[in-house]
DNA sequence: ATAAAATTTGACCCTTGGGTATAATTTTAA
DNA sequence: TTAAAATTATACCCAAGGGTCAAATTTTAT
């Protein structure tokens, strides 16, 4: 990547991380592109020089907040953790980057519906693959008859919600640090799973 | 009420179920107001006749939707059930009123950030007062020595969030019945708060 | 039957906002 | 230093959609 290249990428990203702070404060129809451009210092005009779309920037939000959470489990996995110890990271991970990346995370929880088909496509296909590497610790989990055997595909569902809702409540300012709450959500979501403590 | 008044209130509570419908397949801004009058023979005129606004109707939704929640956990409070068994009859409330409205549950976890401050005001106040009463059962349960001493606050989100991503998977086709659904989130949000069982 | 009230219609207004075109300006390279 | 490339600014286009209004139609009550 030459210079020239590497430089519009840079400002690239910095236009999705705003646009993800904005879209999550505001809503996605609610944050115009002039809003995004505007704190930027950018026109409408000059902002469409490194952006296709809004439509486009709301999928590089979209994929920037999946590629970190792919990139947390696939560390995991070569872990070689027992399973329980395997999901407690997971969970922990999970917590940890929706609080670190509360903006992006938040849209891509809020918004997933408001991508188009060939962008959800794509987002979809990865969320899919997350949630199969999860679905993989559980089973190893039963097998080695440390979980109890449960339908896994509810109790993902399950934990998946008790997780992302996080976004909806958490503050920076408010008293719980995110090691508190990562810790005190794979305790309790753990727990009703294994089979002995 | 009128004769004229009940028919006119009808429809209107005719006209909220089918925009819940629609703002929770497609979105808010997505489905138009023309879109819900065509569903229902009006034209965009005539179905001005029964509504103010459309943020009107989006209220409405919300209302509906915690009303219902809030008329749950009242007969469940007059029931003088010892707290880990009104907490289960709780969620297992809470599970069935989403999968059976499944739309207005939708429209009101999905867009609770678009309603104007007036509006939002007021179903800020209704969650509030059901969170309130959860939290409650939850102290009960502590005081009694039948549940854990616990933050009640996380462990709220936690249970709230749980149940509420329902509404993003469940389907009508799906295998799972609602109350298979709901006994189980109940046995296993339940679990870790139990001090012995 | 008929006047009054209720309901419906369809044309219209008007703002918002995504996106574009073109020209101006700045930066880079030779 | 100057021509080309990159970047920015300004003005503009246009469709969508929320909402209104006056007139037409239907329903109701006497």
């Amino acid at each position: 990547m030459s210079f020239r290249e590497e430089r519009a990428a840079e400002r690239k990203l910095n236009i999705i991380r705003t646009a993800a702070r904005l879209f999550s404060e505001k809503g996605y129809h609610e944050a115009t592109v002039e809003d995004i451009a505007k704190e930027l210092k950018y026109t409408k005009g000059s902002i469409y020089y490194y952006i296709q779309s809004k439509q486009d920037l709301l999928f590089e939000c979209h994929d920037l907040a999946m590629n970190m959470l792919m990139a947390s489990i696939d560390k995991i996995k070569e872990s070689g953790l027992a399973p329980d110890l395997m999901l407690k990271e997971v969970i922990k991970g999970h917590v940890e980057i929706m609080v670190g990346e509360l903006n992006l995370i938040n849209v891509s929880l809020a918004s997933d519906f408001l991508l188009q088909d060939e962008y959800a496509e794509i987002i979809v296909k990865k969320r899919d693959l997350y949630e199969e590497s999860i679905k993989k610790i559980i089973v190893e989990g039963i097998k080695q008859g440390i979980f109890k055997p449960v339908p896994e595909k509810m109790v993902i569902f399950l934990i998946m919600g008790a997780i992302n809702w996080i976004s909806r409540w958490f503050s920076e300012k408010g008293p719980l640090s995110k090691e508190e709450i990562a810790q005190f959500y794979a305790d309790y979501l753990l727990a009703p799973l294994m089979l002995k403590q």
